[in-house]
DNA sequence: CCCAAACTGTTACTTATGTTACAATTGCAG
DNA sequence: CTGCAATTGTAACATAAGTAACAGTTTGGG
């Protein structure tokens, strides 16, 4: 179990804050761990606190009245959810979170958030940066899913990944996927054979290596090449 | 040409304030207009200030190297754009902003905005709602994106249309397309001949009726049938 | 009122992608 | 270490959707 002060300090609502005004808000928040498979919150369910994942995958699902499911987005360390029902309009859950992994989760309720944004103008600047970032992010889901072909989407993807995973290097270098291909499939919303067979195929045109969850991004230029390219900050 | 002042008071980042409070606040802001197809920001400029839609349609563009492109959303009157940026990691635009029709912006300075939100406690809990809204509204688009067919993205789309155009009706509603079908096509990421041929299936199945860009719903059970649902605040 | 430009419809054709079902592989729990 | 469950690969097949090119139709500016 984390303990909730180390883990606070770390997150980017706290960034910033220096040491003594933050042991202040050490007690506010609650640490909660959720299995693999369970539902963190479900659709229709009221938001009343924001969440920050320390350890594990989270996954956004819209589901349809028979079954079947849209994976919306996935979330990881450092990532937020509830931050934008917190104070808009309805603060009603418009989809389900469900844990992909084993994940532990640090809740913030409304009311020591509110308290916080108020008492701290630093804290209220984080706050707005979280909620514009993630604007930025879902930006560059919408472009993913915009593209023409399973190709590019999957390029997409990976040099997403990539800016990620490996801010500063340029050439040639290995992604990690977070999840099953399974879930990834669902992200780009494909099937997962057609996911598995496009892989191969980049893999056999000398884009790409797979082993397992590691790929290796061989033709960086190739794979950018057509995309409508993804929102990384650095490229202007 | 529209009044600044006039113009202010009704954005919802100003609702709720009182007469007296308002008034000081009604010179900090200028009007432009913008000609159909006229290019409002373009990727890679810094975003200085936030901007209200008015009057009018703008697209929110991302270009490919080929001079493809994707289109990201569509904003309309009272509409926002920039408020993600002037408060996000990164002030850079990551996509063009393009009038579809004859426009009128109102902007206020990022310098304004930060006092406004110092100053006036009402006008900060509008500016998060309208920075929370805008990531809901992102979640709707990127569910429809994930729509595994031409026909559910466009029956989410028309869905999504009558909730914004008539928030009360359940049954048989008309809805007004705000640009052409070509734009529409490209907001749905498919081509246009596609969205046409689409459109017509869907009059033979009885479950439409268009008339230019006005169509009515018929079946509207049908179609919310299967549809991975949309967003709607009101239906919980 | 007329013309050009924008928009929309329509066709025949091609192909990328979805579907289904099964087989191989991996990984973890006992 | 073993065996079941989860994950991933694979193949044959069906079809929804993309393409390109042209023909109407509408619209608004002069």
């Amino acid at each position: 179990m984390i303990k909730p002060c180390d883990a606070l300090a770390k997150t980017s609502l706290f960034s910033g804050l220096d040491r003594v005004t933050f042991h202040h808000y050490c007690s506010v928040t609650k640490v909660r761990s959720f299995a693999k498979g369970e539902i963190i919150a479900a659709e229709g369910d009221i938001c009343g606190s924001i969440g920050v994942i320390e350890q594990g995958q989270i996954a956004m699902q819209k589901y349809t009245s028979s079954g079947d499911f849209a994976t919306i987005g996935l979330l990881g360390p450092g990532d937020f959810f509830g931050e934008d029902l917190i104070f808009g309009s309805s603060n009603i859950y418009t989809f389900t979170l469900e844990a992909m992994t084993q994940t532990e989760v640090l809740f913030v309720s409304k009311e020591t958030l509110r308290s916080l944004l108020d008492k701290s103008p630093v804290i209220l600047n984080n706050f707005l940066q979280i909620l514009s970032d993630r604007v930025t992010v879902q930006n560059s889901r919408i472009a993913l899913l915009s593209q023409k072909s399973l190709r590019h989407k999957i390029a997409f993807y990976l040099l997403e990944l990539r800016t990620e995973q490996h801010p500063t290097s340029a050439g040639s270098v290995t992604v990690q996927l977070p999840v099953s291909k399974e879930v990834i499939a669902k992200l780009l919303a494909m099937p997962r054979p057609s996911f598995s067979r496009e892989l191969i195929a980049m893999e056999n045109d000398g884009l790409l290596e797979v082993k397992g969850r590691t790929i290796r991004l061989v033709d960086v230029s190739t794979l950018e090449n057509d995309v409508v390219e993804g929102f990384q900050f650095d490229r202007h």
